[in-house]
DNA sequence: CTTCGTTCCTGGAAGC
DNA sequence: TGCTTCCAGGAACGAA
């Protein structure tokens, strides 16, 4: 589910309930979705840290305490609620309880996503490997033309990469790939040099729309506060499978690339 | 090394 | 209506 702009907005809603705030408790009701360390482990070192910065790489939350970092992957349907009362949201799968009563949940429907609590210089490896974020300068056109070089995959499958790109998702990939013009399909070696800074442009508009609009809400996708994005009712593409395009006119076509629904414009997309 | 297919899991929508 | 099948915003993993 939730990509960076996503993620950006998770970020952004949930550090005014948690920030300065110290667990008191945590309770985990499905354990496999600690990844490190053991389950039993992660509840008891968080148990009197206090919350610094909540921060984001990718779609990599990262919730600094005093001692370590809580770190989360929400995956398809993760999602962290705070300052919601007290009530047991749905899904719910993990509890943490702050010195002064107050609550934050993570809850799960397909319980795809991933916790952390590192104190000791483990390393994750999705995180470390990330490339560089959009809208940084690290994000360049000679960069991306770089890794591109020589690649046989499809140039959607290779923006999906996050070693690549970070924070870069299903609907986001299609729909920079719409702004820039370029077909899905298309082998990323084969893109052509003067195509990258439209690509890297695209990108960086693309995530900057959906950051402004609070995310793509298509299904499950809620942030910090339980609320939902506004960006689906602005998607060129993602989702319009039949449609007629939004420039042209001409009916968007539905197809599968690298295993993943993707959607695009045969006319407009070379 | 790169690339591809599979897998984890639940639920909503579409198909029959 | 009710049952079955497909599909979903991610990424790690093993196989080729």
């Amino acid at each position: 589910m939730p990509e960076m702009p996503e993620v950006e907005q998770v970020r952004r809603t949930l550090e005014p309930h948690i920030k300065g705030k110290i667990f008191q408790k945590v309770e985990v009701f499905l354990p496999r979705l600690i990844q490190y360390p053991s389950a039993e482990v992660f509840a008891q070192k968080l148990q009197g840290r206090r919350i610094g910065q909540v921060g984001r790489r990718g779609k990599y939350l990262v919730i600094g305490t005093d001692g370590g970092d809580l770190v989360v992957h929400l995956r398809m349907t993760g999602a962290l609620l705070a300052g919601k009362g007290q009530e047991v949201p749905p899904y719910a799968k993990i509890k943490f309880t702050f010195t002064d009563g107050s609550l934050m949940w993570f809850t799960d429907i397909r319980t795809f996503g991933t916790l952390y609590f590192v104190d000791d210089g483990h390393v994750i490896e999705g995180l470390a490997t990330l490339g560089p974020e959009p809208l940084s300068g690290g994000l360049t056109a000679d960069y991306l033309m770089d890794r591109a070089k020589g690649s046989r995959k499809p140039v959607k499958t290779f923006i999906l990469d996050q070693t690549v790109i970070a924070g870069l998702g299903n609907i986001y990939a299609d729909e920079s790939l719409a702004v820039a013009g370029i077909s899905p399909m298309r082998l990323a070696g084969d893109v052509e040099e003067v195509e990258f800074p439209k690509l890297v442009e695209a990108i960086n508009r693309v995530i900057s729309q959906g950051i402004r609009n609070h995310g793509t809400t298509f299904r499950d996708y809620k942030d910090g506060e339980g609320q939902k994005g506004s960006n689906q009712n602005f998607l060129l593409v993602y989702g319009r499978g039949g449609e007629p395009c939004k420039k042209c006119g001409g009916i968007l076509s539905k197809t599968k690339v690298g295993g993943r629904g993707t959607v695009y414009c045969g006319r407009c997309q070379k």
